[in-house]
DNA sequence: GTCTATATGCGGATAGAC
DNA sequence: GTCTATCCGCATATAGAC
């Protein structure tokens, strides 16, 4: 599986870790390695340099994301669409250092910047193709125009949402983020277009979450 | 005025144009130093460490958005609206380093970090008012409750749209943010709750910025 | 594969002359 | 107020022994 327990792929795991906890910036090779227990040396023997790793991560980060942009068009109701930005939710809060610090990691790395905005790109395609899919079955009643709005602001959310949370006083910093609100908030973009028999879910929701 | 020609101003003001550009990270007291022609030594004598810098922008910005955040209450009609918005981003965009490299400025000045929370929790307030405002002139029907989340939602919109506008291919990174669209995204939040009488200005906008 | 030791450079910050 | 010169620490990256 992903996860063999060499030497390099401790390197990954630790790397990930301590970027989401401190930030892509604040955290040295020299700490991944003290982490690790192993010296800088050796590090350096795995990966010959910082940028390596975080290529690495984004790549995994990059083709989790695709697999979930795959299945966007099996989507047909609304608890497939709840599942679906639960687990993309998921998948975002893990990597969560890439777009929280999306522009330090874009201006020292710019070949990943790039990179960066392809998948964003890519998740455009995806939404629209799901928000096309939700008119097409009948789940939600909006113009073509509008769809394409919907689709923009839904990437908008899922990309900075979990960022923009950290900024509201009240969930402190550290605590790990809850990827049930988070796609409860996304739902809302499309709540008024919700047709009448599929609002049951979204209730249902509304009562779980706020309440 | 504000901009007096004082040395001590005009590195306030190469300080904002760099971090702007260049991120928060990337930019060096010596950087600064180098773009108005001085000497490192010398800038060190106005301000003895790039954490003061940052906090004296940081403060401009805070008294920007106070102000902002102040007239929220008197605005009872969507073209009001949409000049607060627009003006909004304007200022947003005039210090995008501060929320774009927002990560990387909590994390080094952990201080900064619980202004900028403070603020978000002034937004909010500002932006409940205004919601609240708009229910009680006509401008919008909705419940208390959906008011609240569209509060939330236009905060996070106006705080994080021009960072992700970045991720977006087509537009360039480097140039400059267009305040009317991300205030006419941000409009279309409110879109669906917007009254028949209030509609004629929304379809107008509609119009400018989809056309 | 892993270690110790080190080279190199940069950024922040300071001392003291002018 | 402004300069030159410098110290200190850290981070990346490397060399070479085990």
């Amino acid at each position: 599986m992903a996860s063999s327990n060499t030497t390099r792929d401790r390197i990954l795991q630790a790397s990930l870790a301590l970027f989401n906890a401190q930030g892509l910036a604040a955290v040295s090779t020299h700490k991944i390695a003290a982490e690790l227990g192993i010296s800088p040396g050796n590090l350096h023997y795995h990966f010959k340099a910082k940028q390596l790793i975080v290529e690495w991560l984004f790549r995994r980060f990059e083709q989790r994301l695709e697999v979930l942009d795959g299945s966007a068009g099996s989507i047909t109701a609304i608890d497939d669409l709840w599942l679906a930005l639960h687990l993309r939710f998921e998948a975002i809060d893990q990597y969560r250092f890439i777009y929280r610090d999306m522009a330090f990691l874009a201006g020292e790395y710019p070949a990943l910047g790039q990179r960066a905005q392809a998948l964003t790109a890519q998740n455009l395609l995806a939404a629209q193709a799901l928000c096309e899919g939700l008119v097409a079955s009948g789940v939600i009643e909006t113009s073509a125009e509008q769809a394409r709005i919907l689709a923009l602001q839904m990437v908008f959310t899922t990309t900075c949402w979990l960022s923009f949370e950290r900024l509201v006083p009240g969930r402190d910093a550290l605590a790990q983020a809850d990827p049930g609100l988070a796609a409860f908030y996304t739902l809302t973009l499309i709540s008024p277009y919700v047709s009448s028999e599929s609002r049951a879910y979204l209730d249902y929701l509304r009562g779980k979450y706020l309440g």
